[in-house]
DNA sequence: CTTCCTGCAAAGTCTTTGCAGCACC
DNA sequence: GGTGCTGCAAAGACTTTGCAGGAAG
């Protein structure tokens, strides 16, 4: 999806949220398509305060609260380097996460019958969904590696 | 493995670290081993306060992070509730997850094959390791929310 | 005895909250 | 114009650190 569609898609949920347009939350909402991969919460106020420079971190915080609760963006957990957000697939699916340049892949989603083995354990788990992050090198970082 | 098996192994682990081994240590150890499923630190406190009352939360901390560089412990890490800990299963392995009661289950080690699905899109991408966390009902609550 | 470990308290990190004033609708 | 949003600063949860004294080897 084109990213300015994206945008419109999203100002228009928040309206149908009874949301309030902001000029902050716009930057905010188009920091976080402009972002490359998967933004932390500081990178998108960096990206934000660019474009709009008296917006507070509570703001971003508090932005990015109220999309992860209207489904838009996704969370990624991680400790202790602190969580990063995906706007442009927030559905649960795997990711591929380079050990080295730290950079974040979008995988692609997998049937949850592809995890029947690790339920044996357990056959009657009614499963909901899934987090799945696979760790590796990513092909530049294996290239580099060889030096 | 047998509990005062494992506790041996540890602490014969610590020593080839040319770790001291001080009773604040073994207690913690042994409330890693005692806990039912995946104690957090807190929990590991309560429990080592039990056998030694004396002990520090900071210590607790400090063990916990030591086990972890050596590898004798997986940490899961999970927002916000904190992270959880497993000093019978050091390997990475799936997790099921219950979205009602929190308990979280030891799932079956799944062959690296079975993410090909996933990596479809990175085909290159040199994995060592993976995340996999299922979340959904056990069995019990399944039970329980037909109330 | 020497060195590492402990306990305390303070600092650190990241995130959330309370509130007065402003700005979107 | 009224209500929700913003920015500030303070609070909050969790974890780490610095240091002096004490214990393991």
């Amino acid at each position: 999806m084109k990213q300015q569609t994206r945008l419109h898609q999203l100002i228009q949920r928040l309206r149908e949220h009874e949301c309030r347009i902001t000029p902050q939350r716009v930057a905010i909402l188009q920091a976080l398509l402009d972002a490359k991969g998967h933004p932390s919460v500081e990178e998108i106020y960096e990206q934000v305060r660019q474009a709009f420079p008296m917006t507070s971190l509570a703001t971003v915080y508090k932005t990015v609260a109220l999309l992860k609760e209207m489904g838009e963006i996704l969370e990624l957990e991680f400790e202790p380097e602190g969580n990063r957000y995906d706007v442009h697939h927030p559905e649960p699916h795997p990711h591929l996460i380079c050990t080295r340049c730290g950079r974040i892949f979008d995988g692609q989603a997998i049937p949850l019958d592809t995890l029947r083995t690790a339920m044996a354990v357990l056959p009657r788990f009614a499963v909901s969904g899934y987090r799945l992050d696979i760790y590796g090198l990513c092909p530049e970082c294996q290239h580099n590696s060889l030096d």
